[in-house]
DNA sequence: TAGATTGTTAATCGATTAACAATC
DNA sequence: TAGATTGTTAATCGATTAACAATC
């Protein structure tokens, strides 16, 4: 199973991996090497070995790594050799912005149910999707099976939004409220604030006049 | 200046902190402690205490943080203690709820500057900012100084945006398209895929049947 | 005062890198 | 074959934690 063992930050850069074998293989590569992916993602080709040798021996000395071989292992190791449908919760700007967002299906996600507490916004249909009340998220999402959920509401709903996930079943929830969710353990909680980012990196700035 | 000799991955934490100094100001609070600010964050105590004493002593024992005071030395030291205006290029889906969004103004951050390469979109108004074609993007943040932007272009014209940002001037840039993008050393890129952010957490999920 | 909490040191822990035999 | 590149080991590097004297 080894879904223990492994580190964290090695799984971080799983993802990044697959992302750029994707890129070389629409560019028509069948053959990629640890140093030409580091060179893509700066990343030294040491680290890249010794991530995948973790999961297994994918390589040939002297030729390096089959792109779509190595996509297929990645993908499975990660379990994204399948679609997860994933729920919003949360149709406003950012909301119907992800809505929207065609990135999602052909990289193993599908957003299949949307969620918001503003009447005006329940029962609206964005691209084909009906917007459904919170009051039915428990109910829907512990019938469709799904485990992701995207949540976009405002900050103060946010934890009250994350525990009722929690409550259907959901284990991973991509956050994009600027707030630590408290969930239990079991519960993979990642945060995306552009502020957080955008903190970090004027750091390096020199302050404007 | 101590831009220098610090740790990014602490540089990293410092918004964090921020950010919960902020919320337990809100809620009343005048002082807190490294255990409290770890216990909201799922950081050490040790950690927290560590990382601030690189910067300088801002705790008294027994007491604590003065909270307002050490939100001013973050800020001081992040060059959040005054508003940095940000170039926004792309206004798709994605660029639109960037622009509508309300966080980042008392975050120190403001969206200034709109751009966009499709005619049908530049000359339109966005919350009272109008929209720019990508060609004046050089003259106009030359112009205007600013240092900090957002890419929420399709993929393709990624590359090609940031290389202009960076002759304009740019040295941060909050990268929305998923990709690396190639910029001199000296110019700052985060990067928000939330497609990585998915993958990375269903590896530890149970694939559904 | 007694209790609480800092700032800092030293120890521990974990991640990255350099190097190279194996081999395609 | 000769050249290239893997997988892996050991060394290095860096980050986290535990512990505690200092002191508010």
């Amino acid at each position: 199973m080894a879904r223990t063992g492994i580190p964290d930050i090695v799984i971080g850069r799983l993802p990044l991996y697959l992302r750029s074998l994707i890129r070389l293989q629409q560019g028509g590569a069948i053959f990629t090497s640890s140093y030409e992916l580091g060179q893509m993602l700066g990343i030294s080709s040491a680290q890249i070995r010794k991530d995948l040798s973790l999961f297994g021996e994918f390589g040939k000395q002297g030729t390096g790594y089959n792109i779509s071989s190595l996509t297929a292992e990645l993908r499975r190791i990660l379990h994204t050799d399948h679609e997860w449908p994933v729920a919003l919760i949360g149709v406003g700007d950012l909301g119907r912005a992800l809505a929207h967002y065609g990135g999602f299906v052909n990289r193993s996600f599908r957003i299949t149910h949307l969620f918001d507490n503003d009447p005006a916004k329940i029962g609206q249909h964005i691209d084909g999707l009906e917007v459904l009340s919170v009051d039915l998220i428990e109910k829907t999402i512990k019938t469709a099976n799904i485990k992701v959920a995207m949540l976009a509401t405002p900050i103060d709903e946010a934890q009250a939004v994350a525990d009722t996930l929690v409550r259907a079943g959901v284990e991973a929830i991509l956050n994009y409220a600027p707030t630590v969710l408290l969930v239990p353990e079991n519960v993979h909680v990642q945060d995306i604030d552009p502020v957080i980012h955008l903190q970090r990196m004027v750091y390096y700035l020199e302050p404007p006049a």
